[in-house]
DNA sequence: TCAACGAATTGATGGTTGTCGATGGAATGG
DNA sequence: CCATTCCATCGACAACCATCAATTCGTTGA
């Protein structure tokens, strides 16, 4: 009935034909992990959004959040290379790092 | 010096001045958990690029993992409604969802 | 009827993660 | 010199998650 599916023979699976570059796999992973929570992910839409540097004090007050919370987020996205920091005395400036791999940059329009 | 930086006042650290929509976020949020695991987004990726479903069997031979191990990663990506199946006899086969968002199309075809 | 096979579910476990209170560090202003 | 303000880090805790062994379920074929 269903032309497009396989034949199979039964006690004979299954050949492993799959191959996939898992260093890319592994760099998306990395990248995807830094957005999959909502506090992240609308910090980094704020920040693409945003034509100037945005105080992490805002987040503190924007979300329903502590400050350590609002840090460590912040701090996550620093680790994935999603933004840069600028200290101006005792305020910290986040904006949307400005070397992102075009992939990177891509999958950022799609998302927010 | 930084003229794009804007200027603060200490002490009236922050106006809440951010407003993005949670409901989209959080879609986007579980679409991007699903997929933030090396073993999911590959499964992804070989269904992407595969013209015919694929039978699970093949994943289970194919990655280093146990069965029940692979029939989870699966299940997630079921329950985010990123994959179909189709049972066959004993064999189940697997495919990317024919009606997924242009948002999420748009995501895959950047990440795989 | 029953044994064999593939897939999903269950239960348990170790590791990761989001959250907060408390602390420490750096800059500012009196 | 000291109090204040903002930010990052630390320690702790609860919730979540990836993984596997064991079991169950549905299908097939003898």
């Amino acid at each position: 009935m269903n032309a497009t599916l396989p034949e199979r023979v039964k006690g004979v699976c299954c050949p492993p034909s799959i191959t996939v570059p898992p260093a890319k796999v592994d760099a998306s992973v990395e990248v995807l992990k830094a957005l999959a929570d909502p506090t992240r992910l609308q910090m980094v839409a704020v920040l693409k959004r945003s034509t100037r540097p945005v105080c992490i004090c805002d987040f503190t007050a924007a979300f329903e959040l502590s400050q350590p919370t609002i840090s460590h987020h912040m701090g996550k996205l620093r680790d994935a290379g999603l933004v840069d920091v600028t200290k101006v005395g005792i305020w910290a400036y986040y904006r949307l790092a400005g070397h992102l791999e075009p992939k990177t940059k891509a999958l950022l329009d799609v998302l927010v």
